[in-house]
DNA sequence: TAAATAAATTAGTCTTAACTAACTTTGCAT
DNA sequence: ATGCAAAGTTAGTTAAGACTAATTTATTTA
C-alpha cells in the first residue's frame, strides 16, 4: 500500500525520520553521531546505517565523509528538529493521559510519522487545555481502571 | 527498523490490518468482498490482493476458494471488528478536535496501526469528556486559527 | 450457446530497508 | 612503529509487499 507520509511535507520516509531523530539526539547528547552509535540507538546493524547515511548525504540532509563522520546540513537539522518537536508534543500529550512510559514510548514511535501538521497543532492545543484542568485529568485516570 | 505492531496483540502487520478493515467494510456494505473490490478500495492491483488473500487464508483469518470468493473466519472477523472499532474511536476523537475530514482520514489511516490498547482506552475516555464539554472544544477551535 | 467482457490467478520483477560475512580503515597501546 | 581492536564499508542476500504481463476462469449478452 503506498501510504504517503506528508506529516512534515518533507519527502522523508518514516525510516529516514527515525534516523534523523536519533542522529540529532546523539549530536545533542554527545556532540557527534557515529555510525556505531546510530546503529546501537536504532538497534540495527552498522552496515544498514552506513547505507542510509550515504543516502541521506545524497539527499543533502547531512554531509558525510567516508570513515570521517557526519554533520547535519541546515535542511537536515531543521527537519530533525521538527521531528523531535513533534515527538515531544506527542509524548507530553500521552503523558497527560496518564499512560505509562513504556506504552507512550512505543506508541509515539509508531504514530509520530503519520501525524499531520494540523493534527499536531490540535493536539498541542488540547495538551495546553489539559494541563490547566487537573480535574479533567483526574476524570480520565479514574476511567482507566 | 523492526517496529513491532502489538496494538491489538495480534500478529497482524499494518498491511494485514488494512486488508481486514476494508474487507469487513465491503462485507458490511455489499454483503461480500471480491478481489476486484478490495483492490479498488485499497487502490492496489488485483494481483496483490489475490496474493494477500491467499496468505490470509493460510493464516486462517479468512476462508478463500480460488475464483469463488472469501468469507472471514471467526478469528478474522473478530480482529477486523476490533480494527474497525479502533478506527472509529480515533476518527471521532480527531473530529472533536475540529479537524477536517481529509486530514482526519489521512492521519487515522497512518496512526491506527500503532495505537496500543491502553492508549486507545485513554483516548476513548478523553473523547467522552470532550463530548460533554463544548466550552473546552470551543477553546481548542479558537487555538487552531 | 458461443463470443465477449470481467474477474481472478500466476509468474516474474521491483523497491525499501533490513541482514551477514568479508574486508578496509582508523586509532590506540605497547 | 607496529599490531590489534574498534569502527566503518562493501557485496551480496532476504523479506514484505507492491507491480506488470500473460493466462485462466467466470459471467454476461447477443
Amino acid at each position: 500500500m503506498p501510504v504517503k507520509n506528508p506529516g512534515l511535507k518533507s519527502a522523508a520516509s518514516s525510516t529516514v525520520e527515525d534516523y534523523l531523530e536519533r542522529i540529532l539526539e546523539l549530536i545533542n547528547s554527545k556532540g557527534y553521531a557515529r555510525v556505531v552509535d546510530i546503529a546501537a540507538a536504532l538497534e540495527i546493524s552498522q552496515a544498514s546505517v552506513t547505507n542510509m547515511v550515504q543516502r541521506l548525504d545524497a539527499e543533502r540532509l547531512l554531509k558525510y565523509e567516508k570513515y570521517r563522520g557526519l554533520v547535519l546540513t541546515e535542511a537536515g537539522e531543521k527537519l530533525a528538529r521538527r521531528i523531535a518537536h513533534r515527538h515531544r508534543l506527542l509524548t507530553e500529550f500521552l503523558k497527560l493521559l496518564g499512560l505509562d512510559d513504556r506504552v507512550i514510548c512505543h506508541d509515539v514511535e509508531g504514530m509520530e510519522h503519520h501525524i499531520s501538521v494540523p493534527t499536531l497543532r490540535a493536539i498541542e492545543a488540547l495538551t495546553r487545555q489539559l494541563r490547566r484542568r487537573p480535574a479533567l485529568r483526574a476524570q480520565l485516570e479514574t476511567a482507566l481502571v
